[in-house]
DNA sequence: GTGCCTTCTCCCATATGGTGAGAATTTCAC
DNA sequence: GTGAAATTCTCACCATATGGGAGAAGGCAC
């Protein structure tokens, strides 16, 4: 059910996304139609879209994108702009579980950790750096990050790669793995158990954006011990809790459809 | 002197543009003292695009660009953009000169024309077909987006360029190229005269996006007879009319900065 | 050309929603 | 704590958004 949008700039706002989701296909006045909105309020907001080049004219009922939002929203760093968003709650996430905390994103095939957050423990996670880039297969955020793929993407990856051992428990057969990869689509979680390191357990879970896509993925690392091993699943809360917070950081009111 | 915005969605978006412009680091409250915005109307407004996802929140006092925008924008191919708009334009060019028009821009040093409509001439410009790259050295279109380069990156061109002459008239001294250039930018006006193929002469302007940078150049070619040679700044006008049209279109009802 | 249909703009009476000063509240640094 | 800055809230006023409808402007078929 389509709710009613009180003012007038949330109108303009949705009718404007509307137009440029679409990017000129669908005729105006479908999608004014369809938002429920009277043809001379919606003309009378579009003409202002154009005027101030968040919107163009394409056509007769037809509108886009404009340029002049288009060249400015074009130079910002999107996953820069998470990593920013995402600093101050890893922040709190390390602080509270005493664990380092990363965010990671894909880039070609490998993780880029953006956020680095290091936690108490002594020695923990110690051989990540911010920027720095790992394989994706072995990792939990990578792992997580892999689920996000399309199904051509994901075939890609596991035909391509070359799934070098960093521990004897790293997950090197592209079958495993991509069950792996499948459970953790499911499950929403990823554990990384010791495949990087031996002395490293680690906890992932993705962050969506406002499609519902994956577009990061955040993880809480803890040192391995044999005389006590960590339980990882004590921190999916928070970890979770920490994801969703980000996620409506990200989106703002607008609210991941659900299929 | 600010003018006055008198719509409350005129005023948002003033304020949108400003705060993506800015990228985070201008603190808010400069930015809405700028605009002579109230600070109470300014939070309100601000808080309504980052529900919306066009603004984020980046800290105390900061919003930046919103992600949902951000990728929503990104999306759009700036220069299909252009095409789009400039097709009916040129088209109207053409059949009024009788010439062929071409749109052309940069893509990695060559030149990649985007939209042709063929003119009335017999065998005019018989060679060029959209999506085509050709060198950018030699064609009055290749020429004005040269001179929309950076000196930086204009004098990587001409060092790296291996320029290899299609005509006798083909200009391949980088030195009486940059020259050639430089005259351009000045002029605001390119001609191909024979450098490209014997039989033709070409005639290019720059297309402007909303910082006054050149985004595009159209032409119009017509074909060199010995016996009663062409006289291309005829087209002038008409060139640089539709260049006009259609970066107005592009921008909105923003105007472009003079320095 | 003529007529028809769609797109688009303009007008205007109405009242909804925008406005912004200032107070109140929260946040943060020191 | 204390003070300063950031942020939200309140509210009375009235500017401005609203949207139905008229009609201008194209476009298309014939």
């Amino acid at each position: 059910m389509a709710r009613t949008h009180t003012t007038s700039l949330e109108k303009s706002l949705v009718l404007l996304r509307a137009i440029i989701a679409d990017g000129g296909r669908t005729p105006f006045n479908e999608i004014v139609s369809d938002l429920n909105l009277p043809t001379s309020t919606a003309y009378r907001l579009v003409s202002q879209l154009v005027d101030a080049g968040f919107a163009s004219r394409y056509g007769p009922n037809s509108f886009g994108p404009g340029i002049v939002a288009a060249l400015l929203y074009q130079r910002t760093d999107v996953s820069a702009l998470v990593a920013r968003l995402a600093r101050p709650l890893l922040k709190d996430l390390a602080s509270k579980s005493g664990l380092t905390s990363h965010l990671g994103v894909l880039e070609n095939g490998m993780v880029t950790y953006k956020v680095r957050i290091p936690g108490r423990a002594p020695r923990a996670a110690g051989f990540t750096r911010e920027g720095m880039q790992l394989e994706a297969y072995c990792s939990a955020v990578g792992k997580v990050l892999l689920g996000g793929l399309s199904s051509d993407a994901l075939d890609d990856y596991l035909n391509e790669g070359a799934f070098v051992p960093l521990t004897p428990y790293t997950i090197v057969d592209p079958s495993v793995l991509r069950q792996e990869i499948s459970a953790i689509r499911e499950s929403g979680i990823a554990i990384d158990n010791r495949e990087v390191a031996e002395d490293m357990i680690c906890l992932a879970v993705p962050v969506l954006g406002p499609g519902g896509e994956i577009i990061a993925a955040i993880s809480s690392s803890m040192p391995y011990n044999d005389k006590a091993p960590p339980e990882p699943m004590m921190y999916r809360t928070s970890l979770e809790g920490c994801s969703q917070i980000l996620s409506a950081r990200l989106c703002g009111k607008t609210i991941a459809v659900d299929a």
